[in-house]
DNA sequence: ACCAAATATATTGCGCGCTATTTAATAGCG
DNA sequence: CGCTATTAAATAGCGCGCAATATATTTGGT
């Protein structure tokens, strides 16, 4: 038969893998911020800026399954960067309900300077990069089995 | 000489880790929300109670240690919890700057409640619990080494 | 062509999380 | 004792995340 869990231990905050998530999500966040804040970007926006590097001109829609966020966080943040002047937000002219967001030539030299930030992050993580990696698709499998 | 890792690889939304962290914590929080609305708790209020669970009478600062938390987030968050009957915040006699947070015999019996839910977190998982253990620790000791 | 259903984005409101500041109380030092 | 420095918590303001709703556009059936 299988171990009976206690329920003592099972309510353990250390015993949590949400809380391990999110404190050490929210203590990568406060790595970043100094990082970010030298480009003008909070976290989010760093996240969103990612995307639109890999790939310009998605519509919200698009970036928001590639964060998993929707358009009600998404809306007032690309505002944000449109008023940064790093992007645009163009309605398609074939279906005027789709927003396409494009870099403008100042989000786009932003990359360069952004390229710094991640070899600053390996270091703080202070591992070798196989282990960075090995735990980086250990978090995303979760992630994929946890919304399935 | 060490591997020369390009820019474009290093800034990809999936090689990053803290990606992972940001897009799995939130996944949780979206699983924790419908099980906790039962018990009329939001995700962080669960965290505080969690806590609590294991050490009342805890002072706010103390709290703030456990959850990397602090007065800023904790205030309000523990008056909406004194609000809904489940603690009490009372300044200590010895040194009234602080306050000590007590559970309410509300607050107390809300543990039973509470106890069905890790066993929903480790069937949404999908793994032996030997890997969710194994997660949690590398996770925790990342946090760790962030926070260092 | 008309109209209901579906789709894409925007808006509103609430609860964090954080920074910076404020208020109040205590500790420490001359 | 008096005064400054420190400490603990509270407050104000901003930017998320998210649910619920609203607005506008397009699609599809008749």
């Amino acid at each position: 038969m299988p171990p009976v869990i206690d329920t003592d231990s099972a309510l353990q905050l250390d015993n949590q893998l949400c809380f391990a998530l999110y404190s050490a999500s929210l203590a990568m966040t406060k790595l970043y911020k100094p990082l970010l804040a030298a480009l003008g970007l909070t976290y989010p926006q760093y996240l969103a800026m990612l995307v639109l590097w890999e790939r310009d001109g998605l519509m919200v829609s698009e970036l928001g399954e590639r964060l998993f966020l929707d358009s009600g966080t998404l809306t007032p943040l690309l505002k944000r960067l449109e008023t940064a002047g790093l992007i645009a937000r163009v309605r398609a002219l074939d279906d005027e309900r789709r927003v396409h967001i494009t870099l403008t030539p100042a989000g786009r030299k932003l990359k360069s300077r952004a390229a710094r930030i991640p070899a600053c992050v390996v270091k703080a993580a202070q591992r070798p990069m196989a282990d960075i990696v090995s735990l980086t698709r250990q978090v995303q499998a979760l992630r994929q089995r946890l919304t399935a």
